[in-house]
Parts: C-alpha cells; structure tokens; sequence
DNA sequence: CAAATATAATAAACAGTGTTTAGTGAAAAT
DNA sequence: ATTTTCACTAAACACTGTTTATTATATTTG
C-alpha cells in the first residue's frame, strides 16, 4: 500500500509550501519583520501548522540558510572556467560581492544573523555547505600558491581566513551602515575601491 | 529660583539611572534578551516611565553607543606612546581586537546590530563618535605612509576602510559563531595567525 | 460495512514583547 | 487656598513565538 509513500510526499510538499512563502516573506520585508503568523496567513493555514512541519522559526531559518549557499555555490561555478588561478580568485571575490549586494537578506541569514547559529543541527550535519563553499576558496587559494604567488604563505587555510574576513567585513560594514557616515553617496565605489587595493595587496605579498 | 535647575539636573540623573540599569542587564544577557520592563524593575519605575526619558529602544540602545566608542578610544589612546608609526597601526590593531573580544555585547552593538543605526539622530548628530576613530585610523596610517609603507598607496581613506574591514570580518566572523565548523578549539590562535597575515601583506606593499 | 484508532489542522491560551493612553497624586505657581 | 503643572503609573493595544486541548477527517481493524 502506497499510502505512507504518498503521506510522506504530502508532507515534504507541506515543507516546500511552507518554506517557499516563508522565503518570498523574508526576502520581501526582512526576518525580523516577518512572524510565523504571516508565513501561516500566507499559506492559509494556522500558525500551529507551521510546528508539525518545522520545530520552530530557527529550523525555518535555518533551511533557507542551506538554499542559500547552494545558490552561492552556484554563482561561484563560473569561475571554473578561468584557467589563470589568480583570475579565477579574482573573480571568486567579485561573485562573492555581487552575491551579497543582490541577496542583502540571504547574505545577512548566511552570515551576519545569530538566530540561526544556535539552533543546534548547526553544528552538526550542517553548515558544511558553509564549510564547502570555503574549501572551495582554500582550493583557488592553493592553485595561487602553486602558480607562484603568495610566495611565503604555507597555510592555506589561514590565507583563506584571512581573505574571507577581509570581504566579509567590508560586505557587513556596508550591509549593516556602518560606512553611512561618509555621507557621500559613493558607497559602491568605495567598495570597489577597497577590494582592488586588497587585490594589489595580494600580488605585492612576496 | 533654582527649581528649573534641580529638575534639570533631577531629569539627567533619571537618564542615568535607566542608562546604568540598561547596561548592566545588556552586557550580562545580551540585548535582544533585555526587555524595557526587566529595565524598569532593576530601577524600580514602570515600563512607561523609561519613555518619559527616552524616545524608545533604539534611543536607549544608541547613548550605550556613545559610552562604547568613548571606551575603545580610550583603549586606543595608548598607541599615542608609541614612535614608530607601524608599530602604532598594529599596536592599534591589536587593541581593537581586544576590545571586541572582551566587551563583545558592545562591539555587537557598535559595528553589527542593525537595530540603533535606523534611528534617526544617528545619521545626524552622533557616531561621529564614530568617525573619530576612524579618523585617528586614517591618521596613524598617514604617518606609516610618511614612514614609507604602502609605498603605492595614495588614497588614505581607502587604506584605511581595506583595514578596518579585514579587523571587522575577522572579527565578525568570531562574534557570530561563522568560523564554527572549523571544530577544534583554536579560534583565537586562528584570529592570530590571520592578523599576522594580513600584517605581513601591508608590510609587503610596495 | 461499522466501530475503533490514528492523525492533520486549529482555536485558544500562555507568556512574553515594545509602546501608548488615560488618569492620579503630589509639587509648584498663582 | 486654589489652580495649574508635571512626574508617574495601571491598564490597554497590538504584536511576538510557542504549546495545549479539541475537533474533524482519514485510515485501519473487527
């Protein structure tokens, strides 16, 4: 009897309609703005509905952190096709800024927000797409070394700290208008401006 | 008649008393944890007094902005002492590390909620608190430019915004559990070790 | 097929939140 | 002594995330 089988499909397109009006709401008006009540309104359900499918507003959070490094990950495979390794790091962090000023609330879900971090599965089963996403940068920073630059860095995976934060911070200062006292609208620029200087940085390091 | 001025003074004593009590319960539970009422009963009033005395949240949330830069330029100013203007910058730097790290609600506060910079008066009147320590950044980094590093660099405030943004992500990262999945324990050696680094490529810069 | 059981959905409640309003009692001014 | 001003608060408003008890329906069993 297939009953179970179509049970359990019901349930995962529950998921999925829950998650989906979830994900337009978050994106629409941002997390903190948007209740359980809303995604319920949404959907035409109750709010209680929401609980038999996730645990609580973490979980729902917390799936929609998978689908966005998976759409990361996605933007970042165009830079297979750059042979020349610093080009392609180059390129990886252009994708990287572009990611997140064209998904500012997906980017600030993935890696400014602390809701999300202390739900407990974090730790565990997931997050490695996270620590995917950053071993694909250790592998292009690796490609680097063996093409000669970074000429005295051994650890690979402190260069790859080191460049993450380094993009990070200056996405987060600009994400949460911590750059706003410029008072001149030339944001993007200075944005722009940073990152080439840390590019030059780079190659200058012997 | 000096009724005008006692209750002058008796307003900004209340000020205190709320700003004082909203610290302590802040910096011990976090802020999102801290309600006006828990608030209101440390100092003994009603919810409803607070509002006599602060706009609302944001407001309260924004003068403990003020204190917090007031404490990190006092912790930069013994970077004054010293003569070499590179040591200075990573001296500099590493202050700014420790204060983040040992007052972390406060640095949540000041560079990542998002939460006190949609206030209004914060664009206007203040975080110019703010500016100031980005401005001495900008000067020590004139005076390493006088000392001949970044030997290519012209453009001091972007040198400064690259510097700040690789000090801020490295610790962002730190503050929002995103270097996680790492999963030993060497989180601070790892903030080390990047800031070594990144030393390093400006030392290198021609 | 009818009775018993399992289950999906919900109304209502709980315990909290930031904030506003209407009203009270005491101090200050007339 | 009376009026006015003003600090203060109880109570309400409109929310929030989450849980519980209940109902209606679908499935299984006798």
């Amino acid at each position: 009897m297939g009953i179970v089988e179509r049970k359990e499909r019901e349930r995962e397109e529950m998921r999925e309609l829950i998650l989906e009006a979830a994900r337009k709401l978050f994106l629409a008006q941002g997390f903190d703005k948007t209740s359980i009540r809303n995604i319920a309104e949404a959907i035409e359900y109750s709010p209680a509905t929401i609980y038999l499918y996730y645990k609580d507003k973490n979980e729902l959070l917390y799936s929609l952190h998978e689908a966005g490094f998976q759409k990361m990950m996605k933007d970042f495979s165009i830079v297979e096709a750059i042979k020349d390794p610093f080009e392609k790091l180059i390129t990886l962090g252009n994708q990287y800024l572009k990611f997140a000023i064209d998904n500012p609330e997906l980017y600030d879900l993935m890696f400014i927000m602390d809701a999300p971090m202390e739900t407990l599965s974090c730790r565990e089963e997931a997050w490695d797409e996270g620590a995917r996403s950053f071993e694909f940068l250790k592998i292009t920073i690796a490609e680097c070394i063996e093409a000669g630059h970074f000429k005295n860095t051994t650890d690979i995976e402190n260069a790859s700290l080191t460049i993450w934060s380094f993009m990070h911070g200056l996405l987060s200062l600009h994400l949460r208008k911590r750059m706003a006292f410029f008072e001149d609208d030339r944001e993007m620029e200075r944005i722009q401006n940073a990152f080439k200087l840390f590019i030059e940085m780079i190659k200058c390091t012997y």
